[in-house]
DNA sequence: CCACTAATGGTAACGTGTTTCATTACTTCT
DNA sequence: AGAAGTAATGAAACACGTTACCATTAGTGG
């Protein structure tokens, strides 16, 4: 009675934005995985890497972070919450654990809060990037 | 002999953003800010708004956080390093301590990353706006 | 009061991301 | 297999926040 489900249609393009998000270990924007497609010979327009990649983030099978006015995409298998430490230069990303959640509940809470959600995301400098960067 | 000095003149302007900014206790965005100024009969440029916002914000002098793609700003006194908790209804924020940064460095260090920074804003809905909005 | 130049402000330009709409091509039905 | 229906695509137009440009205004120090 509710969801009239939408039935989807699988198609090429589909397959090649998953595959190459699932490629990368980095966080990329939907230009970079654009531009990667282009360099592999796939057409595929830019409208349609974007739709892709909001839906991949909305059925959760994507991670998406913002920097600066960029949105971010990266494969994410696991659909648990969990945060990034994203390396600046070269947009590598590791999953952490979070944080005590509970200190969160308990600050919103003597606020009168009722935690949505929250960011968390940790920006460093990998080990790699440091070794070439330093000369 | 280091830094040029470059010297700086007071303006009308801002001040008036200065004061308004100020006055608020929640996040703004540039353009509401401008809105507001002109409700108050003051005469000032967008570009000007952004402009001081942002030299308000690279001097430590408001904080700023994201929300979509748009930046909003706040006065904030303390430089010190401090994190929100930011009703999403109403733009009202507390800020509260930081976490653990212990953890942090923690996990940073074993995967070989040097912190830049982190983001870390919790968003949620306040006593106020659930009280408004639960009819 | 004058000269110097930071600051302003209207607007054009920019970048990211979304929407439009004609076209393409998956699916299903026969 | 062929036809029909309609998601999905893609190029360009659009929306929006923000910045750049540049002529004009107005602090500041002599």
């Amino acid at each position: 009675m509710a969801a009239p489900e939408k039935k989807t249609r699988s198609t090429a393009q589909k397959a090649l934005i998953r595959d190459a998000l699932a490629s990368e270990t980095r966080f990329v924007s939907a230009k970079q995985l654009h531009r990667r497609l282009e360099d592999d010979g796939a057409s595929v327009g830019l409208a349609t890497v974007y739709r892709q990649l909001n839906a991949l983030g909305r059925s959760g099978d994507a991670d998406t972070i913002t920097i600066g006015e960029t949105q971010l995409f990266r494969a994410c298998a696991q659909s648990e919450h969990h945060h990034h430490l994203v390396c600046e230069h070269c947009g590598t990303a590791v999953e952490v654990d979070p944080p005590s959640e509970d200190w969160m509940r308990t600050v919103a809470g003597s606020h009168g809060f009722e935690i949505t959600h929250h960011v968390f995301e940790i920006f460093g400098i990998c080990a790699d990037c440091r070794a070439a960067g330093t000369d």
